[in-house]
DNA sequence: CCTTAGAAG
DNA sequence: CTTCGAAGG
């Protein structure tokens, strides 16, 4: 048995003071991927850099404070890449790809598309290039495993409030349509493990009006 | 008997969050002048904007969040002006000019000279044109009270590290020339009520490496 | 080190 | 609402 966990932390430095290490070493994941991390590993004391039992890899953009994911693995991976090989992602540091003997891991911080929908070309771009790099690994026989935050909500199901968010980035016809895309090459959608029709199931609150509180939220995958 | 207090606040929402009105119901004060309040009044409750028993009065910076300055008094004055009359400061609301029937009391929240000296200029050209507005005032027989924050300590009694501070702003031989000029028209220094000798007396502390608890200060009027 | 506004989410 | 960096002090 293997345990992974993702997770977009919103500021590791921020989640670190609200008990980030307490939680890490309670839950002792295998592998742990983790998105906005908002900083680079120099900025982070040796306990959060590299805490004991665990690698760490980082990706960094070139923006201070901006974006960033990180691994955290138990098992020290075969090879570890960063980034997709493609620099207007890259400078993001969005991407980690780890291969283990088994399978390879990626942790993606999908782009957001932006409260002006400025970025939805952007995330789009990713995302088409994300699926291709994944269907090149799986054309060389390996398995794919990608956790992250993607940025999106697939069905009706997994928004609180689909119809108000039919034109905003998250629940767009074109960004719901990549999910679709990604189920039907065959990848599984852990969270579906839950029942099928379970209603209010989130992973994702916004921070305004108390949305948490009152569950009103969104699976974003 | 009237009580007259000066206080730069380091923005007053924040030091609303800290007690100020307690304070002010404690000490009330006849004639408060605040400066730094890096407000403008509509942004603020109006317990604070205009607490029950005061006037209130606002310079108000273009720039949001930046300088300003304010006044609280009990008695209505007969007459206020906001700014000095040139542009230039009054740009960053740092002024106010309340006549009484037996003074005038000008707040002054005097320029900063800035870490690279840049603004020393600015700073000494308000210094020259406050002192000639007072002048003007009292050339019409009128009583002039100023209170605020000069930005610069005048001897070296008035900081904790005189020698390390000669090429710094706030102790340039240029800076405390004008306050000499200003004892030498008449002005008292209030402050001076102190024991003319005593020593570790201040009124400011960087926040850097807790130069306050260790009283690692200075005096700047 | 503190405060604020601004960008991004 | 929250995070972070920037400017100013």
């Amino acid at each position: 048995m293997l345990t992974l966990y993702s997770w977009n932390v919103n500021g590791l430095r921020a989640a670190a003071k609200k008990g980030f290490l307490d939680w890490l070493h309670t839950a002792q994941p295998d592998i742990l991927g983790l998105q906005e991390t908002k900083c680079s590993p120099d900025q982070l004391d040796k306990a959060l850099r590299q805490p004991e039992g665990y690698h760490t890899y980082w990706g960094v953009s070139e923006r201070p404070g901006y974006s960033g994911a990180a691994l955290y693995t138990r098992q020290k991976p075969n090879h570890v890449q960063i980034g997709l090989g493609i620099p207007e992602y890259d400078r993001e540091g969005r991407t980690i790809v780890a291969e283990y003997d088994k399978f390879v891991l990626i942790v993606a911080y999908f782009p957001n598309g932006g409260r002006d929908l400025s970025r939805v070309p952007f995330k789009m771009a990713y995302c088409a290039d994300f699926f291709d790099y994944c269907n090149q690994l799986r054309q060389q026989g390996k398995h794919v495993i990608f956790c992250g935050d993607v940025n999106t909500a697939h069905q009706a199901i997994d928004l609180a409030r689909p119809k108000q968010n039919q034109k905003h980035t998250g629940f767009l016809p074109e960004e719901r349509a990549w999910i679709d895309q990604v189920i039907a090459a065959g990848y599984v959608d852990t969270f579906r493990a839950l029942p099928p029709e379970q209603t209010d199931a989130y992973s994702w609150w916004t921070y305004i009006s108390n949305a948490r509180s009152r569950n009103v939220g969104g699976r974003l995958h």
